[in-house]
DNA sequence: TGTACATCAGTGAACGCGCGTTCACTGATGTAC
DNA sequence: TGTACATCAGTGAACGCGCGTTCACTGATGTAC
C-alpha cells in the first residue's frame, strides 16, 4: 500500500493516492481474512486505505463489484499456480496431477480471503464476462491434466476426463472448505488435509484403473 | 406460522404469540434462502414473524445465536435423513451406502438454507456443545456406514474407514456446494450432481477393492 | 521553458436509512389458596 | 369456583451508530501551444 506519489517533504502524502484500486483490493482481502466475505463493508475499505468513504467510488460501482474483482484476480493467481505445478505434465503424468491436487490445498490454506472470494461469497459468476473467463481458466488446467492422464489408458477403457477433473475439483474443494481453512468454521481432522486429498486422489484413480 | 392462540373473534390475535421461538427460525430459514447466511438480521427476523423488533430478544441472546440455533436443528434433521437413507445397512451396505450419498445431496438440495447455516454459515461449531453433538452425530452415520462396508472385506486389507467417511463427506460436500445449490454462486454442470456423486463413489470404492 | 487549461482522483459535508439494543411498560397466562 | 398475584412474553419509543450514496468542491497532473 501506500502512496504512489510521496513528495520529498517527509510524511506528507500527495493529494492523489495514485494507486488506490489496488490499495483497495488488498483492503478486500485483508478484511476478508479477518472477518468473512460478508463481514466487510465498502467504508471499511476506504477507511483501510486511508482515503475518505466517497473515494471508492471513482474505482468499483459498489461493493459487489469490488469483491467481483478480487475473485476475478483470486482465479488469475489460482490458475497460475495450478498451471505451475502441472507443469505440463512434467515430470511424469500421474506425479503432476498430484502435485497439483496439492497446489489446490496450498491456494486454499495460504489465500483464504481469495479462496473465500472466489467460492463462498456467492460472487455471480457470470455477472462479469473477466470473471467467468478467469474461472474457466483455472478448472481448465484441472480437466487438461485429467485429459493427460485418461491419455496414457488404453483407448477401450479410458474414463471421460471431464468427469474425472469434477471428481478431483470437488474432491478437493471439498476437503479445502471443511478442513482446510483458518477461520472457525474449520473441522478438526485426524490427520492434514494434504494428506487425506492425496489419499483421496490415489484410491480414486486406482479406481480407475491408472 | 401464525399465532397459536387464536380468540374464536376472526382475525385477532392474542397479545402473545406463543411460539415464537420456532416462528423466528422459519423467518431465519427463509431469509437465508433468500438472501444468504449473511444477508439476513435480528430485525428482519422479528419483522417476518410480525413481532416488533424488540421481541427476539426474549428467545436469542443476538443473531449469531439464532443462526447456531438453525444450524443445530439443520444437523439433527439431516442426521435423522442419513439415518434412515442408511437404514443400518439394509438391504445390502453397497446400495445402503450409495443410498446416503443421495440422502446427503438431496438435503443439501431440498434444505439449502440448513445446509447453509450448517456449512457455509461460518457458525462456529464449539460455541455451542449441542451444535458440536449435532454435528457429530450426522458425520457418525457416514462413519459408521463406512465402518459396515470395512467389515466386509478381508480383514488384511480394510482401508481405514474413517479416512473412507471423510473422503465420501468431502466429495459430497464438494460436489453440493460447488454444483448442488440452486443459489447464484452455483456452476454449470453436465450431468445431475447426483450422478456425478454417484459415479464418484463407484470408482473410489472399486480404487478400495470393495 | 512557461503558461493555460482540461481532466482526473481525491475531499468532506450531508442525507436518509435500518440495525442493534435497552427500557419501562403492559396484556395474557398460570397458579395458590 | 373465584380472586389475587407472580411470571411470562410481548410492545413501542428511544438512542447512538455506521453504512451507502450523492454532491459541489478542489488539489494535482498531464498536455497543447
Amino acid at each position: 500500500m501506500g502512496w504512489s506519489r510521496d513528495r520529498s517533504d517527509g510524511g506528507r502524502r500527495s493529494y492523489h493516492h495514485g494507486n488506490l484500486r489496488e490499495t483497495l483490493v488488498r483492503a478486500a482481502l485483508d478484511l476478508i481474512a479477518e472477518k468473512g466475505p460478508a463481514g466487510f463493508t465498502f467504508a471499511d475499505a476506504a477507511r483501510w486505505a486511508g482515503v475518505s468513504a466517497a473515494a471508492p467510488y471513482r474505482h468499483f460501482r459498489d461493493r459487489d463489484d469490488l469483491l467481483a474483482d478480487v475473485a476475478r484476480r483470486g482465479f488469475t493467481l489460482f490458475t497460475a499456480q495450478l498451471e505451475q505445478a502441472w507443469d505440463e505434465g512434467r515430470p511424469e503424468p500421474f506425479r503432476a496431477f498430484e502435485s497439483v491436487g496439492r497446489a489446490y490445498l496450498a491456494f486454499a490454506r495460504d489465500e483464504p480471503a481469495y479462496y473465500s472470494a472466489m467460492f463462498e461469497a456467492g460472487v455471480p459468476l457470470d455477472a462479469d464476462p473477466a470473471l467467468l473467463e478467469a474461472a474457466d481458466a483455472a478448472f481448465a488446467v484441472l480437466r487438461r491434466a485429467a485429459e493427460a492422464l485418461c491419455a496414457r489408458m488404453p483407448p477401450d477403457k479410458r474414463p471421460p476426463a471431464m468427469m474425472m477433473a469434477l471428481h478431483v475439483w470437488a474432491l478437493s474443494h471439498g476437503i479445502a472448505s471443511l478442513f482446510g481453512r483458518g477461520d472457525a468454521g474449520r473441522r478438526p481432522l485426524p490427520m492434514e488435509p494434504e494428506e487425506l486429498l492425496e489419499a483421496g486422489v490415489l484410491v480414486y484413480l486406482r479406481g480407475l484403473g491408472i
